[in-house]
DNA sequence: CGTTACGATGTGAACGATCACAGGGCTTGG
DNA sequence: CCAAGCCCTGTGATCGTTCACATCGTAACG
């Protein structure tokens, strides 16, 4: 910097003006400053200008160990949010969802200097961990629970739900069975909620629902044992793998999708309009949550209001895509032209 | 600094020292010191330290705005190394892979002091780009084209389209036909090498390859013009979500996997097992190329010389996983107990 | 015993930006 | 014509570390 000064024969306060776009700088000299920037290839040295402001324009992001399509998608929304509103993104991952580990990425963040903190991380632990966040700090978390006086950016899975159970209700079902995610993933027990909520409020039976996880694995082995249930017609699942695991296990028992059993997912995927058949699930802008994440956070720091962390809470509305895994009950409608008449 | 120096009695350097972990700071000293950072809450100000030693500790991510199954699970693994060797990882994604963006994107890391940059951009133009890279810095290619002068970690793609391409024919298919990836990705080029080298290598006929993209779409869209071809018996696809889409044009053509046509994917994305008919895939491990080509970057920044920055690059061999979607051509094996005989 | 060597600590100056304040020049108004 | 006020610029201190060097004591060595 002081190159530059010389360079353009200015004391180093004019070219920190220049910099930081203070008004009240001669037009000239202005000019003459960035050519001289250019022509000495400067670049302002961050460390120094965090050091002296306190401000480091970098924030951290908390993101779970998954590959799951909902938090790779989050990330890369935050991310860009972050950039257009000229902040840097440091990235922690964590393996468990545990208090202690997500304290620990709270603290590697702190020492960073980071100004504020996203959490991809839903699980209540880790809700709780993020309210350890020092004063001062702007604390958001994505998904998960709304609760432990951090702000939170989520969609409405309850409503999501409902949307899938009355959209099989419509149809004809007489109920509709649930797989579920992991029981200690809010997520999975809102989605669970919002099933059985509307099939009380439909007054229907409310079939017993079973906890899994995430996987076509655990949506295979719940699935089998709905599938020698000949009285399901109408499967919700949790999210778009455990539907496919489903798919697969009902092909296995010889039951038709949609003919003889209906089956939703939930995450749209970008595959999952190519599952056989196509699968009906509710689709969740992960990307706008990304956006919107960021955007909370930002309020937090600009109003420097850290009393006032737990507003500003936001729900998401998914929305239904419905396609060919969904069908009315007991063969009335064939939608599949080649699926097996085989029964086991 | 300053407090703890006084809580301790000693100097600022000495506590500094302890900081550092300077071998000549007698052990009742150390205590005391640690004593005091403790009960001051002290946390080191990295920024102080950046600006004082000129290394930041941070290194940069490049990643290409995906939520591909490939690019989503490296960061993980380059994230969590990195944390392992003592760095923080500043994440910047481009949504192209351009030239232009790229530069972009080295540009912002540059500007955070960044020390290396992992660069999961695997089009040439971002390899390209990545070797404007300034000197010193460390710099590394992940996936992609193994040239331009950066060190690149990847899979042998050619060797992986190979594996596909020969356990096709050992099963007896006369010859292999192939769904690309996007021209413009060098490990499409490279899995469509390999392919073409194994027909070539057996004196197969060797037939026209199609590009497309990496998604189900595009390989519902080719998939369905190989359907139509009863000659057809073998299709090896460049990755699992183009081949999910291959499955289901079979599908809709009345055409049986693995019955009438055998289908290999590429990644082993986890829920191949669950497709219909499951998905025999050429498996490659991303958390490890994560390691390693941190690794890589790392032993660039120890041995500070930038001019043999090109050596180092490693090529990992993907395995075969072989499942229920290949088998033997022309019915000579009925795998799947509930698959249609309706032809369209 | 004197010299050397080293171990343990302290002192002051960087690092490269910003902030608070102090001026010079010019306009403006009384 | 002078004072007040604004625009523009410069000066020095400051942020919290580490680095280079100086100092002091004590052990080792001939």
């Amino acid at each position: 910097m002081r190159d530059v000064a010389r360079l353009a024969g200015v004391s180093h306060q004019t070219v920190s003006r220049v910099l930081n776009e203070h008004p009240s700088v001669r037009e000239e000299t202005r000019a003459r400053v960035l050519e001289a920037m250019r022509a000495l290839n400067y670049r302002r040295n961050l460390a120094a200008r965090t050091l002296a402001t306190r401000r480091s324009g970098i924030l951290g992001l908390i993101g779970f160990e998954s590959t799951l399509y909902g938090p790779a998608s989050m990330l890369y929304g935050i991310e860009d949010a972050a950039r257009a509103a000229g902040y840097f993104v440091s990235v922690v991952t964590v393996r468990s969802l545990e208090r202690t580990a997500v304290l620990e990425a709270i603290d590697r963040l702190c020492a960073q200097a980071v100004e504020g903190i996203v959490a991809i991380a839903p699980k209540e632990s880790a809700a709780h961990a993020l309210a350890q966040v020092p004063d001062g700090l702007g604390a958001v978390g994505v998904g998960g629970a709304g609760e432990s006086g951090v702000a939170s950016v989520r969609f409405d899975n309850r409503a999501g739900a409902a949307l899938a159970t009355q959209h099989l209700l419509d149809l004809g079902h007489a109920t509709v069975h649930h797989v579920g995610g992991p029981s200690d993933w809010p997520e999975a027990r809102d989605r669970i909620e919002g099933w059985r909520a509307t099939l009380y409020a439909n007054d229907r039976v409310v079939p017993p629902a079973a906890f899994g996880a995430w996987t076509a694995d655990s949506g295979y082995d719940l699935g089998a044992a709905l599938a020698r249930d000949p009285s399901v017609t109408a499967v919700f699942c949790a999210n778009d793998p455990v539907a496919l695991g489903v798919l697969r296990a009902m092909h296995e028992a010889g039951r038709r999708v949609p003919d003889d059993v209906s089956v939703v997912g939930f995450d749209d995927v970008p595959e999952a309009g190519y599952f056989l058949p196509p699968l009906t699930t509710v689709r969740q802008d992960f990307a706008e949550l990304g956006r919107r994440s960021l955007e909370v956070l930002l309020a937090q720091l600009r109003e420097d209001a850290p009393a006032g962390r737990d507003d500003g809470s936001v729900l998401l509305e998914p929305t239904l895509t419905v396609r060919g895994s969904t069908g009315p009950p007991s063969g009335q409608s064939r939608r599949s032209n080649s699926s097996s008449r085989l029964r086991q």
